[in-house]
RNA sequence: GCGCCCGUAGCUCAGCUGGAUAGAGCAACGGACUUCUAAUCCGUAGGUCGGUGGUUCGAGUCCACUCGGGCGUACCA
């Protein structure tokens, strides 16, 4: 929309020019605005300000010249006005609102589908938590942010593949097997002693108890070295079934589950050390191995082989984004905990040292989240092992709500998720005054049809019928549905879309209360059926999105 | 100490990458149910955009400094 505006200025533009009555030596970058006043017409642009130093001439006088240029244009433009220092506010006829409308309508589905990511590849990976314990509601929101990150990306034209990357490597594993083995013993009535850096959790009991069930005491004659290689598969395998369970359940799902082990067996790991090694990145001091990432913008250098000889967690990341790279995609996405944030320059470097473009190669960091209830935040602490996991989340207040709640902020700002609010059904909660509007305009498909009411075509409609100001209202928000993913794909947020929909849904609720959709006059109720029908299928497209479902009553 | 994120209405947060009189939702207050879902709507009130200085026609937005909160700063993952 904004870009058919643009058309238009340009246009008036060129004229101007032709005319002699500006010199546009230069052209500016013509910036179409919203104003959020009404008084200043449906857009409003800035170029004549700007360009007032290149012209010599008061951006008022530029302004005016611009506008008598307008007027000539064509009959879309209703009306055109200078304002304020050197805006220009246009107001469009309702004719131009409603063909566009028309045209939205005809692509029922796929309006908002857009084409800037055409021919590009993505990489989105996320989550990739270790397979050591259950996902917590941390994990649950680098869920939810990237699942509805790709659906978006994949909307505006990307070729995008979700990628879990399993750390089934290093001493974790081991720390694993030995807190199940240990488990195991326990409730066999050995007495142990259980480490603090072990994992407490009482799924590492319930794993115990399962290989007890499964096996019985075979293991407990067995010495540590026998027995620890099983139970650390035995867990580790378990575990990450649970969490590829919990995220399919959650509605979030993967192109690729991606195995660092998998980097070791195929010597990937060694051939991208010596690649490092190879272009200069790499050497050896006080035993260890290391990666000269301070010669990009790290702060330091970094160990990739420790003394021991064991490789680090670092060390294979080397490989696997090199892998990533390889697999050809134009743009490579993380997304991380906000903890991990330290670790983003060494990554970076890395990328820079594999000779790949770092404006192609974006992290983002997924802030903390707060739970609420009753008021107050509940404590979450990871050290004792007594944190909130994703699924008891979700089985108390369900996929919808927590999905929705994720994704009402902005990522890099920290989330209080209030229990009492996602469960509640009223409008307070918005994931329900979404649902509901949906479920509403339902409901009205349901009388109309009753009344023997049909949806007409997008040929047999009278539009012009729709004239109240609240119904423009929706068909302009409906309009900007396109620049809505626009906006969230090149920015990589997701949460404008939950916004949107809020905003949208409140301008239906006003319509519904304003204006009765099954009348006596057949004609202007089908109009407005037709209008309920395009808000519907945004709805339902944005929640989808989203991860929520539509539900068609309540 | 250094680095990253945040600081906007009583609360939770937006703010379209520099535009006009800073917005929304809750909470508060006042209204609206013979009508397709009142699980809703309409209205009122609420602000030194943490602070100081700078950049310019113009700053919540950019820069410097500063205060407060969170996180990080491993030969852990």
């Amino acid at each position: 929309m904004k870009n058919v505006i643009r058309a238009i200025i340009r246009q008036a533009l060129d004229q101007a020019k032709d005319k002699g009555t500006l010199l546009l030596s230069d052209y500016p970058e013509i910036v179409i605005e919203e104003p959020k006043d009404k008084n200043h017409g449906d857009f409003s642009t800035t170029v004549a300000m700007s360009m007032a130093k290149t012209e010599r001439k008061s951006p008022k006088v530029i302004a005016d010249a611009i506008c008598q240029q307008l007027q000539s244009i064509n009959g879309n433009v209703a009306e055109v006005q200078t304002a304020g220092p050197g805006f220009i506010n246009l107001k469009m006829s309702a004719g131009f609102y409603l063909e566009r409308f028309l045209d939205a309508a005809r692509q029922g589905d796929n309006f908002g589908n857009l084409e800037i990511g055409r021919d590009q590849k993505v990489l989105l990976e996320f989550v990739s938590a270790n397979p050591t314990g259950p996902l917590h509601v941390g994990h649950g929101r680098g869920a939810a942010v990237g699942a509805t990150l790709a659906a978006i990306l994949k909307k505006a034209g990307y070729a995008v593949d979700s990628e879990y990357y399993i750390n089934d490597v290093g001493n974790q594993m081991n720390i694993l097997g030995r807190s199940t083995l240990l488990r195991y013993r326990e409730l066999l009535n050995e007495s142990i002693e259980f480490p603090e850096d072990h994992y407490k959790g009482e799924y590492i009991k319930d794993l115990a108890q399962e290989i007890i069930d499964s096996h019985g005491k075979e293991f407990l004659d067995k010495d540590d070295e026998t027995a620890l290689p099983f139970f650390k598969k035995y867990s580790s395998d378990a575990i990450l079934k649970g969490i590829e369970k919990d995220l399919s359940e959650f509605r979030v799902n993967y192109e690729n589950w991606f195995s660092e082990l998998s980097l070791y067996d195929d010597d990937s790991v060694d051939k991208a050390l010596a690649w490092m090694r190879d272009k200069g990145f790499i050497y050896d001091q006080d035993g260890a191995v290391w990666l000269k990432s301070s010669a990009f913008k790290d702060d330091k250098d970094r160990v990739i082989i420790k003394q021991s000889g064991e490789k680090t967690y670092f060390c294979s990341d080397i490989a696997y984004h090199q892998n990533k790279i390889n697999r050809g995609y134009h743009r490579i996405i993380n997304i991380w905990g906000a903890d991990h944030h330290g670790y983003v320059p060494r990554m970076q470097a890395v990328m820079e040292a594999l000779d790949y473009d770092l404006n192609n190669f974006t992290t983002l960091l997924v802030q903390f989240v707060t739970l609420i209830r009753g008021g107050k935040k509940v404590q979450m602490s990871t050290r004792s092992g007594e944190f909130v996991t994703l699924e008891e989340v979700v089985s108390e207040v369900g996929v919808d709500a927590t999905r929705f709640f994720f994704q009402m902020r902005s990522c890099d700002s920290h989330l209080e998720f209030d229990l009492d609010l996602a469960k509640k059904q009223s409008s307070d909660n918005p994931v329900f005054y979404i649902q509901y509007a949906h479920a509403r305009i339902c409901s009205v498909f349901r009388t109309a049809e009753e009344q023997g009411l049909k949806l007409p075509g997008a040929d047999d409609v009278d539009l012009s019928l729709l004239k109240e100001e609240e119904a423009m209202d929706l068909v302009k928000k409906m309009l900007a549905f396109p620049e809505v993913i626009e906006k969230s794909a090149l920015t990589l947020e997701g949460h404008r879309v939950a916004f949107y929909l809020q905003e949208l849904v409140s301008l239906f609720h006003s319509y519904y209360k304003l204006h009765r959709v099954v009348t006596e006059d057949q004609g202007l109720s089908q109009a407005r059926l037709f209008l309920l029908d395009k808000i519907r299928s945004i709805i339902r497209n944005g929640l989808s999105l989203l991860g929520v479902s539509s539900p068609e009553s309540m």
